[in-house]
DNA sequence: TGATGTTTGGTGACAAGGTCACTGAACTCA
DNA sequence: TGAGTTCAGTGACCTTGTCACCAAACATCA
């Protein structure tokens, strides 16, 4: 059983396709915090995530920050394939959040690919189409949902299902786009509310029902 | 000299793959305020603009509205060959805001000329580059940039070196996801430097200087 | 261990932007 | 000409973003 079968887009391609892939392609191991593209860093390869995840930003002039999306184990790194073959650098940056294990197929490796066979075209095209609907989702969001209900969304996320975020008011400030103080003004309210305690650079979900509630209203 | 040069990615197209292209796409042509494509409605064909522009948008639950970007003449409606070849419908719907020429190309056709050439890819690769940062673009307009610098760069974009703009306050708002009377009080500011006059449904910009220099701030 | 610098978070005042409810003027069209 | 529709203006109020601080928690090192 090789890496492929990580990928369900990737499952039916014909063996010849996939022993090409398997002998042209090679797996990487980057450590935590390293900044894996971005401006006047454009990637040479795609990468398939096996292990590890990717946090996707965007840096405004004026400094500020934002994610745009996180790239997780099983998916791929496809909007970068957009530059690696037009060879055009994009505004965002790649940043490996945990130590990170991947597939590294070289740009003309997947030039091939996507010439010889159908199945990968459709396993690049897909991956694409979801990209591309979450920024649509990122815009939205924005746009017009209320900062509270943005933030319970994300403390459901990174709580992931267990009862501790690591994080800071800074850090969440970036994921969502907006000011540190008003995460710490919409953290107090919940707190004042007995939804979380706080400490510094943690936060306890005591109560989560009312929460996942609020984040999805 | 047909249709292919005026797309300057399709220049360097081999002659086979040329006439294949010509053989194989057909012009339309589609009335104003036509709904291209949507919700429900996926693309069948990829299209490339003759004449006219589309503006793709996107309405969120509550039913307020933002453009995201508009594809002109000599451009391509590259997003949507996401869907095309994913079948995935995605959230955002393309309209025609004139009428409009356009090269249709069928989702098989498209599919052989992405095998065939590549020249062909690079064209389709180099345009989802311009598009997904056009969308990193809007994300961080969105995020961090002030209401009136962002009013004083659409109506320069809008007024295209005329002086007047035939657009109501509602479709301003739309431009840039905000609300009606967000863009009233900011034109009225703007009256009331003496940088514009406005009358129900157009605007007329007749000092358009210091408009241009907010814009770019 | 204490002195010092850095990171984190709290706060109040204010500005900008979004929401709501309502008004009237300008257009359309039978 | 009159009724319905579209368009724009307004004030009150709420949410979010900005600025200028402060203080507590932590890290470092002499």
């Amino acid at each position: 059983m090789s890496w492929i079968d990580q990928f369900a887009g990737l499952s039916r391609l014909p063996d010849g396709i996939r022993s090409y892939l398997l002998e042209e392609s090679k797996i990487v191991t980057v450590p935590a915090n390293t900044v894996i593209f971005g401006p006047g860093k454009s990637p040479e390869s795609l990468l398939l995530l096996l292990d590890g995840t990717v946090r996707v930003q965007q840096t405004s002039d004026a400094g500020r920050e934002i994610v745009l999306y996180r790239v997780h184990a099983g998916e791929s790194c496809v909007l970068t394939t957009a530059c690696l073959l037009a060879y055009e650098d994009y505004s965002a940056e790649g940043i490996a959040e945990t130590e990170t294990r991947a597939v590294a197929i070289p740009r003309m490796v997947f030039d091939k690919l996507v010439s010889d066979s159908v199945e990968f075209r459709q396993f690049v095209f897909t991956a694409y189409s979801k990209r591309i609907t979450d920024l649509f989702f990122v815009i939205e969001e924005i746009a017009f949902q209320r900062m509270d209900i943005r933030l319970a969304h994300k403390l459901i996320e990174l709580a992931d299902g267990k009862d501790t975020i690591s994080s800071t008011h800074q850090k969440l400030s970036v994921e969502l786009g907006t000011a540190r103080e008003v995460i710490s003004r919409q953290l107090s309210e919940f707190q004042r509310r007995g939804w979380i305690e706080q400490s510094r650079g943690t936060i306890r979900l005591i109560n989560p029902d009312p929460i996942a509630k609020l984040a999805q209203s």
